[in-house]
DNA sequence: AAAGCTAATCTAAACGTTTAGATTATGTCA
DNA sequence: TGACATAATCTAAACGTTTAGATTAGCTTT
């Protein structure tokens, strides 16, 4: 800016403001400057520009895993209306890790990102500690953090599988097994508490037989399959809490040389886009995942705007029920 | 730091020798920062170290769609790769919009990345233009763009859609559609140009017919597809040049009351996590996703660490064919 | 013609670091 | 004791912006 300012002989000042459009330059300049940024390639330096202004024109978008579609598909939108409002996105990947999270989180705030939206992995005391010291505006999506003061943007998920778990038990199963996520966090929890309301509702005894846990994680979800297709009595429908997980459900199954949905039904959570044309088509629980992005980015920016001053909200949505082909009656 | 070399009654000069450990500071000293920063809560500012330094440890990825398993695939290894050598990651998406593209690449620009991982979309002098006026270590991934001078990891993509046709050829095929990916893309034109090299080399005429184009999208493909299967004399084969548009094609099958592999073969580009499990069990060529992921991070780590001056290279990893059964003899 | 406005432009001080080079303290040796 | 080396610490100038407040130029008005 200061070669510019030399070549068109006007200060910095005038510079600053012809390419910020903050005050009036007169014709005659302007042509000057123009000029002068051409011949030179003059692009503004958005570190300086953050650091005298204290605003980085970035939110830093933190999940557990990239490679999870429910994960890229909200961020996807979250991008895209980040975008749109000149902000960009700093996306990293905790593994579900807590530890990894904080490094991310820390990486995020020492770079001064204007807000925060996170999927938080581990307990719910590692993300306070991660959050505490800092006041960057945050959103918290898919999982609630309960000793986090923060706006979030989350699933019914009790009720969203508590209509799964019905519809499983009106085809008449009554042994259903069900894959869950980390106990650890909200997400898991509250879709492990649908699958015991339902089951409870309908007079089905609870039985701890019935409950394995795959964290989230194919691989994981596979071993815990096989443990419930082993059992003598075997279950006569698989839940699965999460999409990754679905997947080594369905290996075990094959592997155990079963059929689906002949010999065993299943059902997930996380809809896939092309669960409609491979077989078993399956009938899952779909997330508004463009709902869910949209908020929690019209969230933030709020947030970050300052318009939004109110005590944190959080925005419960609502699942949807995508009855297809994987599931018989028993 | 100001505060707590204050604080501490020390320099900031001091205080930065002891938080970079760059200069010997003495244990008296140690402890009087030590303690200052921690009731402050100090931590070093990014943004501002970034200015001094010019360099700002984050390097930017550019790839065209998130929800592509394939880009996520790469992206996770590029992230956990960088991560481990204190780098951060900027990821942009273009949806193959080169336009769009151009803006994002100019956002990391000027954000001073200290590198770009791109995987171009548009044509050649899209790209060329965008990257014109800096001299920013860049590495190219998945294309490969002719004016460009930079590093590059792609696949042997003319080798392996060969490969994949010939052995449909094998199974008795003649008739073979091909769902291709843009043209102006060299992705699109070297699969396309492997597919055209199988059938001339087993001496089966080229036909226009055959070819319809998807652009990578599972929209342009279903509609495609269709074209392809209305035809009176209908191929008997069908292949995807990428993992999203196979979806679109086998929709278009199923949508024509067809099934795969009873009436017509289908194979693909791009491997799917759940293709073993899943029916009809795809046939596809599966990308070294983890390798493209290494090399292409340890290239721009040895540009951006100046280890490396030699003149670029082009790094070309083979596919692999995974014979499953979308595929029935003709 | 002097005074008073207004609009355009400029000067210089921030923002929070890093780092060369100056300064000070400590110890060694003649 | 004084000269000299060495190690630790400090001072101050950058990095490339923004912006409050000062200055200047060009008009009106009296």
């Amino acid at each position: 800016m200061l070669d510019v300012a030399a070549t068109a002989r006007v200060s910095v000042a005038t510079v600053s403001a012809f390419v910020n459009g903050t005050a009036p330059v007169s014709t005659e300049l302007r042509g000057r400057i123009e000029h002068a940024i051409q011949s030179i390639g003059y692009k503004r330096n958005a570190i300086a520009r953050s650091l005298k202004m204290g605003t980085t024109k970035t939110v830093g978008l933190v999940i557990a895993d990239i490679t999870n579609p429910f994960f890229t598909d909200v961020t996807s939108v979250i991008q895209d209306v980040l975008h749109r409002s000149g902000y960009a996105v700093m996306l990293c990947c905790t593994d579900e890790d807590p530890v990894l999270q904080d490094e991310q989180i820390s990486l995020l705030v020492d770079r001064m990102v204007d807000g925060l939206i996170i999927a938080p992995a581990g307990d719910d005391h590692a993300l306070e500690r991660s959050l505490a010291k800092t006041d960057i505006p945050t959103v918290l999506i898919d999982r609630i953090c309960n000793g986090i003061d923060a706006d979030a943007v989350v699933l019914d998920n009790q009720r969203a599988v508590h209509d799964a778990i019905n519809y499983l038990i009106g085809l008449g199963h009554r042994r259903i097994g069900y894959i869950s996520g980390s106990p650890d966090t909200w997400t898991g929890r509250s879709r492990l508490a649908g699958y015991k309301a339902a089951l409870e509702a309908a007079g089905i005894p609870l039985s701890d037989e019935l409950i394995r846990f795959g964290n989230f994680r194919e691989r994981d979800a596979y071993n815990a399959a096989m443990q419930l297709l082993v059992q003598p009595e075997r279950p006569s429908a698989l839940f699965s809490a999460n999409n990754l997980m679905v997947i080594g459900v369905m290996r075990a199954i094959r592997d155990m040389g079963l059929r689906c949905p002949d010999d065993i039904s299943v059902s997930s959570f996380d809809d896939f886009p092309w669960a409609d044309v491979f077989q078993p088509n399956l009938t899952v629980i779909a997330q508004p995942v463009h709902a869910i992005g949209e908020q929690a980015a019209q969230l933030i920016l709020e947030r970050i705007a300052g318009r939004n001053e109110q005590p944190s909200r959080q925005i419960v949505l609502a699942g949807r029920l995508m009855i297809r082909a994987s599931c018989r009656p028993c």
